[in-house]
DNA sequence: ACATACGGGACGCCCCGTTTAT
DNA sequence: ATAAACGGGGCGTCCCGTATGT
């Protein structure tokens, strides 16, 4: 969205500091996440929005240009606020698995704190699949430089490029029941974060075998 | 989908032969799958459906009922299709490593031949959740099973009953991005299903860790 | 109904006789009464009617050609079983206000028996109007026809066309409500055939009559 | 329509002058009664009307949030109108005789100024048989209303509750056919308004008075 | 500038009456 | 006599410009 981005500072910039009109603003994001939350993005209409927020329809317009625009600039907050936090708990760590283990606690946090935005950011592989390419791109290349750095310290045991890559994918969607697991079934069979980073970490550390692993 | 299924048998045992109507249903509902795969299921008009399979609009509600029906009974077999052939794959085979690759081959073989229908799939759970939560439970369930069977036959090593819990998110969320890993970036770093599937089978068998597993 | 009726005739003089099939067609239009009479003519579809009626919706067309002419044939029923029983209970009788004493109550008793059939007959004025307006025109002669015979007789005043005609209107329109006075309000309010049957006998009475009004 | 008529006031008031707004809600109004005028309110279509009155559909639905509202607020208008200025003549007059024939002539009047409108609100009795009823009752009561003080005021005759009731009924149905009277035939044998009154007054008076009749 | 009221057109779903094949 | 297929509208909703105040 830099182009609405750069329309909005362009506008504001223009009469310096504007209070109430970000504020409105804000009210108009708020409800746009709020509704799409509860009805999915494509049930978010303009007209539920604006009730919502408790302004008229055209304001909407006035301050995003469009339906569109806003919930393309809702689903950027959306997929970018998790993958920032994930990253900040990943480079306060130093070996892998002390990294790979912030990561999910952050990951739960965030879930723990925005229940629906896990759901929500999956939508927009749908509404708008070259942003969802574009994170997952990026989620991708986290987990991979995580793991080649992780080999070079020692940390993880040699492996090829292309097995970097699928374990990439296999360990970021791990990652994707973590809101069903929180919520699944009203919430009453999530065994707490602790277990569940020690399964995780368990997995990822030695595997699932209780035997001596075999040279291969 | 079995109400809908009986409905369709009992309508045709009445009047023996009539073969033409069972044909124009496969294609509605062929139409609807490819119309879903291409937009998206809430995108998949009534309209666009009965263009794509070349019939009138009201045939189509005269087959399913309404556009609900159809995209209800069309999410049914999606869901169920993938389901049904991995746990074949996953019977036919013995310890637990052995159902673990062949569940995951099977998964493969499936997106491979039909590559919308896992994102598909990913769409039930914004329109129908009791439906996508369901079929969820089921998919946890075999996981368990096949989990706690392999603790039982000495294959894995012991563990609770909230870690094999725990264990089952993260082995089903792990075969999510298999279908971008597939085709994303237009499938050019796909390295082929043995090499996933070795990274899989790796990751679980002796986990990430070169180092030999310690007794915890 | 002439046209429909000698088609009718044509088809059944083909094959002689067709009792299943006049069976079926009865059962047709005793379902058409029923659903009109319970939702309005308007909203009788067909597929309510075949439906009530046990039969395929094809079967209907086959009986009547078209739901216009079924519902046609319906109407023409609706609005001579009234006037048939009314003029046959007047025929009866030899003095101007014993026939119009016999005209209400056959009236009442008609829709005591029938109490949505003279509701349905209002309709028949928004979907033909042609026959509605011959049947106004039938009775509205009818009553003509007694008032000034009783004229004649000498039982009434002696009056001009035009107030004969303007009567004949009134004393029509009077029979309007008598549905809504016996199931208004649940009934409770209705005081019964007779007590309604002689307001009506004195109101027209002494002010039809040329006779002096006696002190009550 | 009290409660539309308040949302109105209520919309206008709170932004001053906006005079287009309520131009075109007028508009659709008319438009609203000219095609169920022609065609029937059952067959009174939103795109017929929204054509009628030069507006979008979009609008129609703006103004009164969908067809049903507006033809319920049509139908309020329909049978409050006649019954309002009905009322008006009556309570201008003094005696029953002078009330029954003001009430008479303002009925006439009425349907003189509007003729399609009596027809319109015997279509009430369908698509909103509560309104209907409830009408009905005031009508009713009106006409009880009167008989009962002309026979305090020694106008008519003495008569018990049941007998008010009934008369009612027969005095609310005589006026059921004045627009066919008046209409009927092309208007070609309608003998005008006084000699329609003429006749009615002639029935009730010498009918419902204890006066003896005169010779005429 | 900012907020609101107003107006417009485009689909979407679905129901309905009918005809054709069996 | 029944099942299947057809096409026409109907209503509702939605998103969006534009005009109109504050």
């Amino acid at each position: 969205m830099p182009v609405a981005a750069a329309q909005r500072a362009r506008r504001r910039s223009k009469r310096g500091t504007y209070a109430k009109s970000s504020e409105t603003r804000e009210r108009i994001f708020a409800a746009a996440l709020a509704v799409a939350g509860k009805e999915g993005i494509h049930r978010a209409s303009v007209a539920a929005i604006a009730k919502k927020a408790g302004v008229a329809i055209g304001n909407l317009h006035y301050h995003f240009g469009s339906r569109d625009e806003l919930l393309d600039e809702l689903m950027r907050w959306l997929v970018s606020g998790l993958l920032t936090e994930v990253r900040a708990a990943v480079d306060a760590c130093d070996d892998f698995f002390s990294k790979d283990e912030a990561a999910l606690r952050a990951y739960l946090a965030y879930v723990h704190r925005n229940p629906a935005c896990t759901r929500l950011a999956e939508e927009v592989r749908l509404h708008h699949p070259k942003l969802y390419a574009e994170t997952t791109a990026m989620w991708l290349a986290m987990f991979r430089d995580e793991i080649r750095e992780g080999v070079v310290r020692g940390e993880l045991r040699a492996m090829g490029e292309d097995e970097v890559a699928a374990l990439a994918y296999f360990l970021l969607g791990a990652r994707y029941f973590v809101d069903q697991m929180i919520e699944g079934a009203g919430g009453r069979d999530y065994p707490g974060d602790d277990v569940a980073v020690a399964a995780y970490v368990d997995l990822t550390r030695r595997g699932l075998s209780h035997t001596e692993a075999r040279t291969r």
